[in-house]
DNA sequence: GTAATTTTGGTAATTAATTACTTGAATTAC
DNA sequence: GTAATTCAAGTAATTAATTACCAAAATTAC
């Protein structure tokens, strides 16, 4: 089965979280975050613990802690945020492989591929920066 | 949290299900719909359990049953059959809902909002004749 | 009526996403 | 140096989707 692409919580947290760090003027740190996003600290930490593996973010410990950008606004696509969390984007029309459906014309009609380049494509063409 | 929209493997059984019940001469059972789908026939199974509930399908056990459409083809909207598993379609654009959302502008830019309304929309826009 | 077939319904196992908790390590402020 | 703060990392609980299994009820074929 192939999955349809699609906005989690997890996603939207590394997306919109990245940028509230773009625009910080002081560090931002997990809690903040949080509060900002609507989201548990629990999730925010396990989703900023990836990106700062994927060299996205530096991570300060310690009072007046938090995280900072690890490269330039202009320099991170938000596709690759959004890929660090979700893994690559795969472009289908359909759950069932083209293989296996047994009809001659796809019943989405090319609806959900629309929707998987139109998502995907948004994403490439815009860095953090356009979001300052 | 707000969910946007995406065609689940739940969701793509019963499209295509509906479709290959409409389209067979004999009855179609759980075990020929799982072969042409690529699915468990649990997962068929239970499926179609709530499209018999929901008075999409007949069901008649015993040799040679299996499931018969309930209407006529044209009078079954492939949203209907959609929204029998998934529930309502719900158009949001993002999964911070707006009064959560620190930012001024969407960052997906109704990009997400218009994935979600096509969707439906070419669901909205289809019965199960378009299909035969 | 008997046997085979098929749906029904219930329970449980599995996987993934999310949430929760806890301990430890690093850092800052004092 | 001590205490407070914050990230790091691991484990576990929860929820939802999917898969699996099983017994019961209904129906057909013979």
């Amino acid at each position: 089965m192939s999955k349809i692409v699609t906005l989690t919580e997890a996603a939207s947290i590394a997306l919109h979280g990245m940028i509230i760090v773009a625009k910080s003027e002081k560090m931002a740190n997990v809690i903040q975050i949080a509060e900002l996003t609507g989201s548990s600290k629990h999730h925010v930490a396990k989703i900023f613990q990836r990106l700062v593996k994927d060299n996205f973010l530096e991570s300060h410990r310690g009072p007046t802690g938090g995280f900072t950008l690890k490269k330039a606004p202009a320099d991170v696509k938000m596709l690759d945020i959004y890929e660090s969390i979700e893994g690559k984007i795969e472009v289908t029309t359909c759950p069932l492989d083209k293989h296996i459906c047994p009809f001659d014309k796809c019943i989405m009609d090319n609806v959900t591929r629309k929707m998987t380049v139109d998502f995907r494509d948004h994403l490439k063409s815009h860095t953090l920066k356009d979001y300052l």
